[in-house]
DNA sequence: TCAGTACCGTACCGATCGATCCGGTACCGA
DNA sequence: TCGGTACCGGATCGATCGGTACGGTACTGA
């Protein structure tokens, strides 16, 4: 019973970063085959055998996408403060989508053309999954008193996430880092702290509202 | 020499509007011919005597999608205060985005997989074009006195254009109508004006309060 | 030496893409 | 009645889509 075989020519790493660069740039229905083996510098046939199909070979160059391009969200959320979440939540964001010599925006927003393909969910998924572990860290923030208690971490994570997605789509339109930067700051300053001094100052900062629906 | 010719067989308004909602539902490329034929009722050879070819069919339909779908703006842009304004503008975008009935998202956003096409440019100049409005907009308002004075106004018109375009992006991920609404009045609260200490009625933003001072 | 295995890539598959050819038809003014 | 014109749509175009059949090759263990 023989284990071996032909060797593999190419190295499938430097390969499906090439697939993640291609699905950047041109999202997934806009990739073809033909730009996809070009990149990657092997035949078609040689991709299939490697990665499956088109839509394996997506899901492989997603889950490499998120493991090296978004670490930011895991530092993040490492922060001590909900506010410094926050900010390194957004200025990661935003570093991220305009990193010089990488396409902008994110192949997760990017790729979302997918017609209603089984790729697609991913994507909304690896959002959801996000938001969840930033709304688990601000409970825990307010829990520990670091966070308005009137504040709803449901709401203040979907905030950041929405405001995240915009970023994608906006550095694609050619907005830069420091603007981007900047638009991130206007939203900072939704995460105070309770100031048990003066109550007020802090009631003005924030909008205590109807809680947001859950599901 | 007659001016006449066979009449037209069919609504090239009705049928335009049939092509906004498929293009709005899967986007440019994934937009094909014989679905948008199917939709609109119509043969492949009628939509192309009618509309020119598949791009020019697209500019008719962003340009229609427009004047329909996007008349919030205007609307937001011409109310007294510029905390009005953006709430406006925010909950305008967001009703826009989740209309029942209505394919999820917004179609200058969800369109924008056109690889590299032409029809790219129009949609990141239509984002352009109303985040100029709104900072000119906020400008005024800042010369009035209704906005602080130390306040930016084009990074406050980015801040509104990028959470909208992530309000886009979400309501396909499927969040709901009042998810986003919340998340809008997180982002209302940085409209404040330059005199905070009578500032009390910041609820939930439906009561725009005008300034008690003159202006 | 030789069967087994997994790689290689040329050439090709059916389906679908956007776009058009062309015979037929309905309306105009002369 | 008749020439001119513009719309009708079935049939079809070449190009490209994602995906594969297949003959050839390089490595394994027996």
């Amino acid at each position: 019973m023989g284990s071996g075989g032909r060797p593999r020519t190419f190295d499938i790493e430097g390969a499906l970063d090439a697939a993640v660069d291609t699905f950047w740039r041109h999202g997934y229905e806009a990739a073809g085959l033909a730009e996809l083996t070009e990149a990657m510098g092997i035949s078609r046939p040689a991709l299939y055998r490697a990665f499956g199909d088109k839509d394996q070979l997506f899901r492989s160059a997603l889950t490499r996408y998120i493991d090296q391009n978004m670490t930011y969200v895991s530092d993040a959320l490492a922060r001590p403060t909900a506010r410094e979440v926050a900010h390194a939540f957004l200025t990661g964001n935003v570093a991220a989508v305009t990193t010089p010599g990488r396409p902008a925006g994110c192949l997760s927003v990017q790729a979302m053309v997918t017609d209603e393909a089984e790729a697609f969910s991913l994507l909304a998924e690896n959002r959801r999954t996000i938001q969840e572990r930033l709304r688990d860290r601000f409970a825990e923030a307010i829990a520990e008193g670091d966070l308005d208690a009137e504040q709803d971490p449901d709401r203040l994570a979907r905030f950041l996430i929405t405001l995240a997605t915009g970023f994608a789509i906006r550095a694609t339109d050619g907005e830069t880092r420091e603007e981007l930067l900047a638009v991130a700051d206007c939203a900072i300053a939704t995460f105070s702290k309770p100031e048990p001094r003066d109550a007020e100052a802090t009631r003005h900062g924030t909008v205590p509202l109807r809680k947001a629906a859950n599901d």
